[in-house]
DNA sequence: CGGTTTTCTGGGAGCGATCCCAGAATTTAA
DNA sequence: TTAAATTCTGGGATCGCTCCCAGAAAACCG
C-alpha cells in the first residue's frame, strides 16, 4: 500500500476528534452540528461549522453505518440482463437514470448488480443478500417466480420491483405500467384497421411484463371476437435476437400483423423482414412496446406504446427511500400512465410530421 | 432465523461472538477462518464452517470497512450523462455490464454516479470526492479539464478513466481505444471511394474522444492533400439533437460526406437527411463511430467504425481493482483495437449479407 | 526426555462514528 | 435571592470487526 515514507502523501482523514480539538469543543458537540441537532449555542456551530468547511471535513460513512446500521444507500438489482434486457434499447439506462436522479437528491448512493448469463445464480443471490452495503433494493426484471423475492421478503430487506408482483403481493411494493391495457389498445387498434390475422412475439413470459402484454393480446382479440390461434403467438424473449427468430417462425402461416412485446423484438423482426425482402405495413402492420428513441428512426418508423421509463426509475426509488424511512407502509402499487404512439409501421397514417 | 416470536421476524443479524460462541471458539478463531488465514486446526476451522453455513452468517461490511479502510467497492462517476451520452446508444449501459461483470466477479460492489444536467456541480463532485464508500473510482466521459481529476489525485484516490487525459498523464490510468488513427480510417475510406468534400460533425470538444475524432479526420484530409474547410466543421456533442442540427447547419456548403464523430449523431443526421429528402448514400456518404447494435438496422445501415465498449468496461474495472490491491504500478494505459465496419451509408458496396 | 520451534487460540485495543446520561451553564419562575 | 426548568456540553459505552500480542498446546529434535 506504499506506506513508506512521503512521495505518496496518503492524508489520512481526520475523525470527529480532530475537528472537536480545533473548535475547542468535544466529539459529541460536533455530531451534534454536522447532524443538525439541537442544543448546541449557535456560537458554538458557527465556530464547528467554520473548521468543518475549513477542513473540508466529512463523517466516515462506515463508522456512521456501524452505529446506525444505516448505509444511506440503495441498490439495485437486474438478474440476466442479457436475456431480459437486450443493449439494443435504452430501457435499461434510462431507468437508472430515473433512479440515480432520486438517490442523488435524497443523499443516498446507488449499487449495481447485474447478473450475467453464465453466472452462478445462487452465488450471485447470496451476494446480493449477504452485502449489507444497502438499506433496500429495487429489483428489475425479475423472473416473478425469482426466489430473490421470498429470501428479501424472509430477511425483511426493504425492496420495490418495477414489475407487477404475481406472488407475495402482500408484501411487495411495486411501480409499473398497466401492460395489459396498454397491449390491449395495441391491439385494438390493428383490429381496428383492418388486420384480423395478428401475431404477436412474446417477451419473457416468466416476467410480469412480458405476460401482461400477452394478456392484452388475448383479450384485445377476444372483445373483436377473433380466435385466439396459438400457431401465432411466439413465445420469446424481449430482444431482438429472438424477434428475428420469432419472425422467421411465423412464416409458416399467414398473418397480416405482428404485435412485438417491446421495440426491440420489432427490431429483429423488421431485420428478418428486410432480408426476406418483406415490406412494412404493405406486407404485415407491426406494433412494437417501449417507444425507444430510435423509433422514430426506424424504416419505416415505429408505431409503439410510449411508457415513462425514467419516471418509472424515479418512483421506484422515491418510495424505496420512502419505505426505509418509514415514511410510508407497505405494499405500495404506482401505475404510470402510457400512451399508444401511431407512425408507420401499423399501416396508418402518422400524426407526427415527418 | 426467526427465533423470537414476535410477529416482525427482524432477524437481528449474528456477529462474530455469536458464531464463535455456537462453534465453541474465540472470536479471533473466527475470523480466521473467515479470512482463510493459517494457523487454525483443521478440526476447528470444519467446526467454525459449518456453523457459519448453518447461520448463513457474513461478516458486517461496515465494521470490517471501519478498521480495514477497505470498502471492496468501486465507483463509476458519469459527469453530464445527457450531454455526454445520448440514451440512443447503448455505449453506457454496455460499458457498465462490462464493468459490473468484472466487479462482481473479483468480488466488489460497484457505485453509480450518474451527473444530470443541471446539478450543481458542485455539491456533486463534494458528494463523490467525500463518500468514502468506495475505494477507487472509473470516470467516464468527463471533460479532459474537468476539475475533479485534480481532487483526485490530490486526495490519493485510486481512478481510472475510459479517455485519454490530456493533462496529469503521469497520475493517470486510463483505458481508450487509439481514436485518432480509428477515425482517419474511417474518413480515409471515404476519400478513397471519391469523397473529397467530406463535413464532419464533432463529438464534444472538450472530452479526448471527440478532439481525437477530430484530429483523425484533419489527418485524413491532409495526408490525402485536400484542404481543411471550417465550413465543414460542425462543432457539436455526442447526441441525436446534434446531430440534426449539424446537418441542417451544413446545408448551406457544398459537401459529398459526413463524417459523424458517434452513431448517435449518424443518426440525427439521418433524420434530418430524410426530413429534408435526401438521399444516403447517393446524396451524400455517411460514417458513423461506435457501431452501436442498431446501425445494421438503419436505412440504410450504417458504415461505422467498431470499438470494444464491453472490454473497455472490463479492462477499466480490472485496472482499477489491480490499481487498489496495488498488483499494478501507476500510470497504465491500455489501448483497445477498433475496426471500420463497411455496410452501406458510405456508398460501397456491404461485405455483410443482408 | 527437556528444550526449542512451530502451530494454535483467546482477549485487549482500536477503527470513528452515535447514543445516552450526567453535570455545568443559563434562563425562567416564584 | 433562590429554586426549578431548560439549554448546552463532555465523555463513557457501544456497534462488529481486524490487528496484535501473549500464552497454551503440539510438533520437532538432538
Amino acid at each position: 500500500m506504499t506506506n513508506n515514507n512521503s512521495i505518496r502523501p496518503i492524508n489520512k482523514a481526520m475523525n470527529l476528534e480532530d475537528i472537536a480539538a480545533k473548535a475547542g469543543v468535544s466529539r459529541s458537540t460536533v455530531s451534534r452540528v454536522i447532524n443538525n441537532e439541537p442544543y448546541v449555542s449557535a456560537k458554538t456551530r458557527t465556530k464547528v461549522e467554520a473548521v468543518i468547511e475549513e477542513e473540508g471535513f466529512s463523517p466516515n460513512p462506515a463508522a456512521r453505518t456501524l452505529v446506525t446500521q444505516r448505509t444511506k444507500a440503495i441498490g439495485i438489482v437486474i438478474p440476466h440482463i442479457l436475456n431480459a434486457i437486450s443493449s439494443d434499447d435504452a430501457y435499461f439506462s434510462t431507468l437508472l437514470r430515473g433512479i440515480t436522479e432520486v438517490t442523488t437528491q435524497r443523499d443516498h448512493a446507488t449499487l449495481l448488480w447485474l447478473e450475467q448469463t453464465g453466472d452462478d445464480e445462487e452465488r450471485f443471490r447470496r451476494r446480493i443478500l449477504q452485502n449489507r452495503m444497502m438499506d433496500g433494493l429495487i429489483v428489475a426484471s425479475a423472473a416473478t417466480n425469482d426466489p430473490l423475492f421470498a429470501h428479501l421478503i424472509e430477511a425483511g430487506t426493504h425492496f420495490v420491483t418495477v414489475e407487477r408482483p404475481t406472488q407475495f403481493r402482500e408484501h411487495t411494493n411495486y411501480v409499473t405500467i398497466d401492460n395489459v391495457t396498454a397491449a390491449q389498445t395495441a391491439v385494438e387498434h390493428l383490429i381496428k384497421h383492418g388486420r384480423h390475422r395478428i401475431a404477436t412475439i412474446t417477451g419473457n413470459l416468466n416476467i410480469s411484463d412480458g405476460e401482461d402484454r400477452l394478456t392484452g393480446y388475448r383479450n384485445a382479440l377476444e372483445s373483436a371476437g377473433i380466435p385466439y390461434d396459438t400457431n401465432l403467438v411466439i413465445p420469446a424473449q424481449f430482444n431482438r435476437h429472438n424477434g428475428y427468430q420469432g419472425m422467421k417462425e411465423l412464416l409458416n402461416f399467414k398473418f397480416d400483423a405482428i404485435f412485438a412485446a417491446n421495440d426491440a423484438i420489432a427490431l429483429g423482426v423488421m431485420q428478418a423482414a428486410r432480408e426476406l425482402g418483406l415490406r412494412i405495413p404493405d406486407d404485415f402492420a407491426l406494433v412494437g412496446f417501449d417507444d425507444m428513441n430510435i423509433a422514430t428512426q426506424l424504416n419505416p418508423p415505429l408505431t409503439t406504446i410510449h411508457q415513462p421509463v425514467l419516471e418509472k426509475g424515479a418512483h421506484a426509488a422515491n418510495l424505496l427511500i420512502d419505505l426505509i424511512e418509514g415514511k410510508v407502509k407497505t405494499p405500495q402499487a404506482i401505475l404510470l400512465p402510457t400512451e399508444l404512439i401511431i407512425r408507420e409501421s401499423c399501416g396508418v397514417k402518422s400524426k407526427e410530421t415527418g
